[in-house]
DNA sequence: GCCGTTTTCGGCCCGACTGTTTTCAGTCG
């Protein structure tokens, strides 16, 4: 759906690197790389829009001239300007820009200099050190760049989520402890919580700055420092993972955590609100000339310029500021709201717990309820259930449930959706149990079309009640499976069935858009673990970072609802 | 190239750190 504006919104990134190194006006470039920006975050298909002759001068960004590049890209797959400027400027000059230390300028010098316009160039020209030669470059330049390209192959670009947020909790943790500090959080793309994180921020309060900086540079994990400042450090965790520190004075607590948080395109809507009410907004505060006005905390900065406090999953100036300023902010959905789970398996297929172990960790978390979905026959890998094995796991579902231990077990199947669309049991079976958690574990690559086709005529089976893990994608390792996710949520709508955030760390499935298109068309949804282990009950709290971003509330997610309410949801969504 | 309670021209977010400089440009977030 919204990979045509991924496309489009990568050319003109790349449109805006070229006009940086050719020394354009940098007011251009930004409003590249604004408009490529808002390409990817409006949540809609912009190719559709160009079909439908909508005004994309709607789109934030875009004006006239964009709006007619994006129509000739979605006519001939690239635009004019671009190609001409592509001859202009050797295309390995463009992947230069994305070595540290190397922006438009040096790679400009770097080419009209030494010639350079390639990685492997630059890479001869360092070990040559003839880069030191160039005026306004140096021998530390030159070392920083060889080491980059020699690590490069080894550290992921990007953290999962989960991986992250087990780094960040550990060095919050420890500068707690540092004497002096008042306060220590981590900000960034992980409080926002993106899928995957880049680096983590982490900001702290102290007395005095130097001993939690000392503590941070020297702490555990920490393979080298790339920066250290009195009020900023830079380090390196053995994993790759880079995390920044920043020490502030308390009174700028609030400004800086807003500033930190992000996203990059909120910040700038809130500083370009601020000046309109003739305030400034930076990381120590909000100014009125040089009189600081708020700043203490987040609260106090919104509502400075006229908003009320934003969550952090919201921040991506995709609307919320408008939402905020209109007073129809969502109240998200929150882990305690979560009364159960949906999706879990057991050592019947290829889950580590038994049943009973499953029942009783959910239970220990206060669920109401879990649903016990094992894998069906087709993946034999999981030694997946025929007909007799999964009878047998609801006699024995019923006689826990006999026992009123304090959890209900609902009966369940997470049964394979086959190539042509069929479910993976015969009708008889599924309509035995609760739940019937329908997904794709095979042919992932069909054309758009057919994937699409063969999940539609999934869900319409009379027993379907949820679609689970719509896109398929494994974070990092497997794209997602082409499919029109708009063809798919309209038709659980008008189906009735559910659709899953699938909490898994390397999964977040629907992704955090398709959320809200979901919420948008009224789609009811299932936030679930998936998990495969009694610790894995734990992954809610991902799918559930997942389900804000993509601003859903709690009457948007069906395990939210008491048993009884649920129960009667569950046989609505069968046809017979 | 976008945008508008500063409205069709003249602005455009802003501060920290590094390396190279001898007072600052470039990069980064």
């Amino acid at each position: 759906m919204l990979l045509q504006n991924t496309e489009i919104a990568n050319l003109f990134d790349e449109m805006a690197d070229i006009l940086e190194i050719k020394g354009q006006n940098p007011f251009r470039v930004r409003a590249y790389r604004n408009a490529a920006r808002s390409l990817r975050d409006v949540g809609r298909d912009v190719e559709t829009m160009v079909k439908k002759g909508e005004d994309l001068t709607r789109i934030p960004g875009i004006g006239e001239d964009l709006a007619g590049k994006i129509g000739e890209v979605v006519k001939t797959g690239t635009f004019s300007s671009l190609k001409s400027f592509r001859k202009r400027v050797p295309r390995g000059l463009v992947e230069l820009l994305r070595i540290p230390a190397l922006g438009p300028k040096r790679v400009e010098l770097l080419h009209h200099r030494l010639g350079i316009t390639t990685v492997a160039g630059l890479a001869r020209a360092c070990r040559a050190k003839k880069v030191r030669e160039i005026r306004g470059l140096g021998a530390k330049t030159e070392e920083k760049i060889l080491e980059h390209l020699a690590s490069r192959e080894k550290v992921p670009k990007r953290f999962k989520l989960s991986d992250a947020i087990g780094f960040a909790d550990a060095i919050v943790s420890e500068l707690g402890k540092v004497p002096g500090v008042s306060a220590v959080a981590a900000a960034g793309s992980l409080r926002r919580c993106r899928e995957t994180v880049g680096d983590v921020d982490i900001l702290a309060t102290a007395s005095s700055a130097g001993p939690v900086m000392e503590a941070f540079r020297r702490g555990e994990g920490v393979r080298r420092v790339l920066s250290g400042g009195p009020t900023r450090s830079t380090i390196v965790l053995r994993s790759g993972l880079q995390v920044d520190l920043r020490v502030l004075d308390p009174e700028s607590y609030g400004a800086a955590l807003v500033y930190f948080t992000g996203s990059k395109a909120h910040n700038i809507a809130l500083r370009h609100r601020a000046m309109q009410r003739r305030l400034k907004i930076n990381e120590y505060g909000v100014f009125r000339g040089k009189r600081l006005v708020a700043g203490k905390t987040e609260a106090s900065v919104y509502a400075s310029v006229g908003l009320p406090w934003i969550p952090p999953e919201l921040r991506e100036n995709a609307g919320e500021i408008e939402a905020g300023e209109k007073g129809k902010l969502p109240r998200l959905v929150e882990l305690a709201d979560l009364r159960g789970d949906l999706q879990a398996h057991t050592r019947a297929t290829d889950g580590r717990n038994t049943l009973v172990e499953m029942a009783e960790a959910a239970r220990r978390r206060g669920f109401e309820y879990l649903a016990i979905t094992d894998h069906s026959r087709r993946l034999a890998m999981t030694r997946g259930l025929d007909p007799r094995r999964l009878r047998a796991q609801i006699r024995e579902i019923e006689r826990f449930n006999a026992k009123r231990s304090g959890i209900t077990l609902l009966t369940g199947i997470e049964v394979d959706i086959l190539e042509d669309g069929r479910l993976d049991l015969p009708d008889d079976v599924l309509g035995e149990v609760d739940v019937v958690v329908g997904a794709v574990h095979s042919h992932f690559g069909l054309p758009r079309r057919r994937q699409t086709e063969r999940i539609l005529r999934a869900m319409d089976h009379p027993f379907f009640t949820i679609l689970a893990h719509p896109s398929g994608r494994l974070i990092g390792e497997r794209d997602p499976c082409d499919v029109d996710i708009g063809r798919v949520l309209r038709r659980a709508k008008e189906r009735g069935c559910v659709v899953e955030v699938d909490a898994q760390p390397d999964r977040l499935d629907l992704l955090d858009s398709q959320c809200r298109m979901a919420k948008e068309l009224g789609v009811r949804i299932a936030i679930d673990s998936d998990a495969h282990s009694v610790l894995e009950l734990q992954n809610l709290r991902f799918g559930v970072g997942q389900a804000r971003r993509g601003w859903l509330e709690k009457g948007d997610v069906v395990n939210t609802r008491p048993l009884a309410e649920l129960r009667k949801i569950l046989r609505a969504t069968r046809l017979r």
